[in-house]
RNA sequence: CGGGCUGUGGCGCAGCUUGGUAGCGCGCUUGACUGGGGGUCAAGAGGUCGCCGGUUCAAAUCCGGCCAGCCCGACCA
């Protein structure tokens, strides 16, 4: 390919809206362009890469055994209506007709349509399957951000496993472990597997790949020595401990005008450091109201009591709705002595006395709080939010948090598609059983995106040979036909070698060139000149580590196909 | 959905406060010189100033409405 015909549109400057480093160097080097919020279109280059991601997960489903499909993107409403998702997924689920009036929707994953092929199957007998496509999906994101980190409309390759029963689900599910770790490496990157919590999908577990990134949504707790990992939505660890005093009275009543914070009420009394409070928070879980407590130094992780209650619809109280409950407006509130409502506690407040908490009457609180003596408690829960310093549950060591991309995710989902949509099968006993599904998605803009968030310099994009949009750059410098000459030769047999070249033959300058081609990331490039050309030697540059090396004319094919091909594709 | 901000040649921006000729840099075209790290000179092309309405003799500029995009938060299968 002579970059003279292509259609690389670099840019000398940072777009205006640019913020994450992906999305800057993927737009000036030429590979995207935005179409709308969350929307964009993949320009060559772009999709060069775009095809090496899908090829080398291509390669990976097939290695465990996945059969590629091709789905619909548009999705008839009444799938989605019998697996109840037409009305719970709100917002980012877009629905429309069809001129006769007919419900559809943009799919914004493929679950339902998977599972209605999977209703063909009959014996236990035509058992594991695992099937896959790369196919677009829409989702109307309330915020789409940094590039193409966070979208609206993206690939994705997403499969889906059908098993019997769990122990072959759970097969499936380390089959794709496997695979998606050698995914990730392939593309380059150091992904962490972490625990992660399973969302409204419903499965029973679930395993992020995550890989560090400071314009990352997510964050994940991490032992130094590698002994847990886990997204913070859902991260366990110990905690300090405290040694109370003991205290035999009863709770005592006290002032504590104008107090309204954890932090003032620890400040204004000394026997009530934070640690020998109890936080309060009141929610509203299916409309029921709720109290959660927690250790006063500790914060509430949301999704852990959504994961613990087991259903989505949970929010914080309104300030009326509270003072209507317990009497007193936040600040002031307490469990001591409430009755008919249900109270859960974090597990770090078992066995605690002589605490500390509001007396549900606005400038009053309690002293000599004996946590299971003067609380009726329905359950304990872990919903604490885990802080970097905590110790490892394993190895006690300080653990850390970091923030991370989610370039994948696997899911081991059970039956309710299978069931809902009525995919079953007879078991040896001419059972009908539901099938054992399992789902798991990788985006493929979301990696190019991660990808080059770990590889670059402030020059540029600096591509793995594996996911490189053309192995090497060949950059001809001079007007000289002569080199030209030359240069077109080298790109000709290097091309029937088998490596994806890109001739730079535009009449620019020296400096342009070697700019281009370090922000487009070419692993290598070949320098070709009138002054190395007259010695028969050309320079061989690797973007990584700048190095330069002097490769005579006749080897350089030789030298770069080795570099290529070591390179591991 | 709340808060903040921005829409002016392909890209990056100024002009708006105080209404009157639409400007700069880069890129682009042609020519000359130059030719190993974004070169120089000369001559050019290119803009419904996001859209609709209002005020005014006159609107990029003032007023109202709408649309789009960005950032923070909420949200996020």
């Amino acid at each position: 390919m002579r970059w003279s015909n292509a259609f690389i549109p670099t840019l000398r400057e940072d777009p205006a809206d640019s913020e994450a480093v992906s999305h800057r160097l993927l737009m000036r080097g030429g590979f995207i362009r935005q179409l709308m919020a969350g929307s964009y279109s993949l320009l060559p280059a772009g999709f060069r890469v775009a095809t090496k991601l899908s090829d080398i997960i291509r390669d990976e489903m097939n290695r465990i055994g996945g059969q590629e499909f091709s789905l619909p993107v548009v999705h008839p409403g009444e799938i989605w209506k019998r697996t109840g998702r037409w009305d719970d997924v709100e917002g980012i689920l877009v629905k429309f007709q069809d001129r006769r009036g007919t419900d559809l929707l943009l799919a914004i994953t493929h679950e339902e349509i998977f599972s209605h092929l999977a209703v063909e199957m009959s014996s236990y007998k035509q058992l594991p399957q695992l099937w896959y496509h790369l196919q677009t999906k829409f989702r109307d994101e309330p915020r789409p951000k940094a590039g193409l980190l966070r979208v609206r409309e993206f690939v994705m390759k997403d499969s889906y496993s059908f098993d019997v029963d769990t122990e072959g689900l759970d097969v499936q599910f380390d089959a794709h472990f496997d695979a998606y770790s050698r995914i990730f490496e392939r593309f380059g990157m150091s992904a962490v597997p972490v625990d992660a919590s399973s969302g409204v999908m419903g499965g029973t577990e679930s395993i992020e790949f995550m890989v560090p990134s400071l314009v990352g949504e997510d964050h994940i707790v991490k032992c130094p020595n590698g002994d847990y990992a886990a997204n913070l939505e859902k991260a366990v660890s110990h905690f300090q401990q405290v040694t109370d005093e003991t205290w035999s009275r009863d709770p005592e009543r006290f002032s504590t005008p104008g107090i309204r914070t954890i932090s003032e009420l620890a400040e204004a009394f000394e026997f009530a450091s934070d640690v020998r409070q109890i936080k309060t928070l009141v929610y509203i879980v299916d409309g029921q109201p709720l109290l959660v407590l927690l250790r006063g130094d500790h914060e509430l992780m949301e999704q852990k009591l959504i994961d613990g209650l087991g259903t989505q619809n949970v929010r914080p109280a309104h300030e009326d709705e509270i003072r209507e409950l317990l009497g007193a407006g936040a600040g002031s509130l307490g469990a001591v002595g409430v009755s008919g409502l249900s109270i859960v506690a974090d597990p770090a407040l078992e066995g605690r006395c002589n605490m500390t908490t509001g007396a549900n009457e606005d400038d009053f609180h309690l002293r000599g709080v004996d946590v299971t003596r003067d609380i009726a408690l329905e359950s304990w829960l872990d919903v604490r939010k885990v802080e970097a310093g905590d110790p490892c549950l394993s190895c006690s060591a300080p653990m850390e948090i970091e923030r991370v991309i989610e370039v994948g995710h696997i899911f081991k989902l059970g039956i309710k598609y299978s069931e809902a949509l009525g995919a079953t099968v007879l078991d040896e006993e001419g059972k009908a059983r539901p099938l054992v599904m399992g789902s798991y998605g990788i985006g493929i803009g979301r990696n190019m995106a991660a990808i080059v968030e770990s590889n670059h310099d402030d020059k540029g994009i600096i591509w793995p040979m594996s996911v490189a949009p053309w192995h090497v750059v060949v950059v001809v410098l001079g007007g000289d036909s002569d080199v030209e000459a030359a240069a077109i030769q080298v790109h000709d047999r290097l091309e029937s070698a088998g490596i994806e070249v890109l001739l730079d033959d535009r009449r620019e300058r020296a400096g342009v060139k070697f700019h281009d081609a370090e922000l487009i990331g070419f692993p290598l490039r070949i320098t070709m000149g009138p002054r190395g050309l007259a010695d028969g030697v050309v320079e061989l540059t690797t973007r990584a580590d700048g190095t330069t090396e002097t490769v005579s004319f006749e080897n350089v094919v030789d030298t770069v196909s080795r570099r290529v091909v070591s390179a591991d594709l």
